[in-house]
DNA sequence: AATTGTAAGCGCTTACAATT
DNA sequence: AATTGTAAGCGCTTACAATT
């Protein structure tokens, strides 16, 4: 209960200049002192209080994650990235986890109030010139993760080579009559990944049948859902002939997109190869083959770059991209499997 | 940078003391004073320090949740629970994701640091005498939620009912030879689902049968994982007679235990039935039926009680029981399929 | 040179006094 | 009575001065 550094200090025969100084670890007290400050801190309990702390050092001492909890799995990974490298600094984490992109602003408002954090990271958010002139204007640290603008540190993810590895390994298997399932048109990162999903294809010779692209028209999430696979996937599966293969460009959707395969009465890989991107928790048990986006290093670095700037605003801007990794599992190879164990599920018999 | 009350009272003509009434909403501020002491505001774009506000008014403006990650879906909903509420105040939210229970500790040290925040929420976190020692000596408010203790407000569910209701609807289908996979023995809920389990058999004049219990040996989590429950499952499917039906403590046991049953070539639910309880997300794509908690509104009511009590420390305790809600799909009625659309999954034609 | 202390300042809130 | 202002205080950090 309302200890402070005065009691310590008259209990230690110091001042509460020497005291602040050991619990700052600076350099300029005797060893003798310091011995004797923090054995009384330790008798009293006493902790250094953390507002006040904030105030004298013109520095929070937390840092802002904006969040939208597109999914699940990618939410938590990129989490424990954050923590992780936190843990080992005197910062804690302010989480503003947004349900969809529309509330990333509203969120973001709180986070930027002065003396509230000393830096902020914002995932897989569009920068439009408002967010930007938002971000420029509170001159507070700033790292972009899972999207680019020129003016702030960045971590993300080759999305076009993502895509393009796809179309590749369906490509490798031998299937030539290749859909593609799209999120929302306007969603950066599904954009990417078609590209490279055309740039494979023209490099096998075939030119990208627009036929066999179909969107996903979930208004939630720019699309990303199960649901909004589910549909689409109905969709492509009109298309006479149909599809050999299919690339999703989101494992949740893929999940949908999947549903829509069994009520067809087909089966998989055999009668259509699949492979999605993210890279769920799901996906390896259904054996779902995907790109795999490195989230816990992502949330790592990103803690990391802030924490850099934090330290020294006007160090030049960087931006890392990391390249995803093929999982390949078993839907996509007709008459194969991968023999993981981690790939069984439960049988089914529906047709 | 740097705009200070004391800017805006200079600009307005007023004191600091009425733009900070200004801001605090307080009645004691004439319409026209505050009127203009807000434009000037806007104008020059000046916000609170959240800093210097918790310094001066005793008390910061976050709260904070101790979460461990045991389950992403948990973690996940309980999180939109507490970020709705939170939300409509000016508290906002500091999250300590701890990766395991044994990460809880260091976390807890942090989180109950002076002027840290204004309260804490400690999730599925067993009580032991050294925390509940920990908790009462920072006198802060605390809320427990997935556990209970009698000196702390706390919100939980009833894991004995989960067990009985379980169980109960695997008899009302028939199974008579009914199986518990458990978690770790030492684990409060699993034990709790266990004295249901128990008591629906006793009320239907079935001794529970020591043979047909098997424990995940897995030591992460307290064996509420995968691979603990195909470990387990594995042994119980040696017993002879075979049990007709499974009782899972935990959905994410129950995968691996699906695993383990389709390994023995079995199926579900015509050879062998089975219930899980959590509900997690990928347990509606599988079909499994199981027990739900309502984890939102347990991070809802979570949040609600913790603003209750910094509100006003010396309320009365309370604890909130949750009824857990049986969902039922297509593991455990034999050659029955109730055909929700959601429970389509990956055909498959392993054995 | 090494160590310690004094005092101002961080940006608010709020009790109390003063004014209308 | 309604409105406003003065000034102390929240618990630290740190520049600068003082001491050994």
């Amino acid at each position: 209960m309302g200890l402070t550094i005065y009691d310590i200090a008259r209990e230690a025969g110091v001042s509460i200049a020497t005291v602040s100084r050991v619990f700052n670890n600076s350099p300029r007290v005797a060893p003798h002192t310091r011995k004797r400050v923090l054995e009384v801190a330790r008798r009293l309990g006493y902790q250094p209080h953390v507002s006040a702390q904030s105030l004298a050092r013109r520095q929070a001492q937390t840092v802002a994650a904006i969040v939208p909890m597109l999914t699940n799995y990618f939410f938590v990974e990129v989490l424990r990235g954050l923590q992780d490298r936190l843990a080992e600094t005197n910062f804690d984490l302010l989480v503003y986890a947004a349900p969809t992109l529309s509330d990333v602003d509203a969120h973001l408002e709180r986070a930027l109030q002065r003396g509230r954090s000393a830096g902020v990271m914002i995932f897989s958010t569009p920068m439009s010139p408002e967010r930007v002139e938002r971000l420029q204007r509170s001159r507070q640290p700033v790292v972009l993760v899972d999207s680019f603008h020129p003016d702030f540190d960045s971590v993300s993810i080759d999305n076009e080579q993502g895509g393009y590895l796809a179309a590749r390994h369906l490509l490798e298997h031998g299937y030539r009559r290749i859909g593609l399932l799209m999120a929302h048109p306007d969603s950066v990162p599904a954009r990417e990944r078609r590209h490279g999903y055309e740039r494979a294809l023209r490099e096998a010779g075939l030119e990208p049948d627009p036929d066999l692209i179909v969107a996903s028209t979930d208004p939630h999430n720019h699309g990303y859902t199960e649901e909004g696979g589910y549909e689409a996937m109905k969709q492509l599966l009109e298309r006479t002939p149909r599809p050999e293969a299919v690339f999703v460009v989101s494992d949740i959707m893929a999940l949908g997109a999947l549903r829509a395969v069994e009520e067809a009465g087909l089966r998989v890989p055999d009668d259509l190869g699949l492979i999605g991107f993210d890279d769920l928790r799901v996906s390896r048990f259904l054996g779902l083959s995907t790109l795999r986006q490195p989230m816990y290093e992502m949330g790592k670095l990103a803690a990391e770059k802030l924490l850099r700037r934090i330290a020294e605003l006007e160090l030049p801007v960087t931006s890392t991209v990391f390249a995803p990794r093929l999982i390949c599992r078993r839907t996509c190879a007709p008459g194969a499997r991968d023999g993981q164990p981690e790939t069984a599920a439960l049988s089914q018999n529906q047709t």
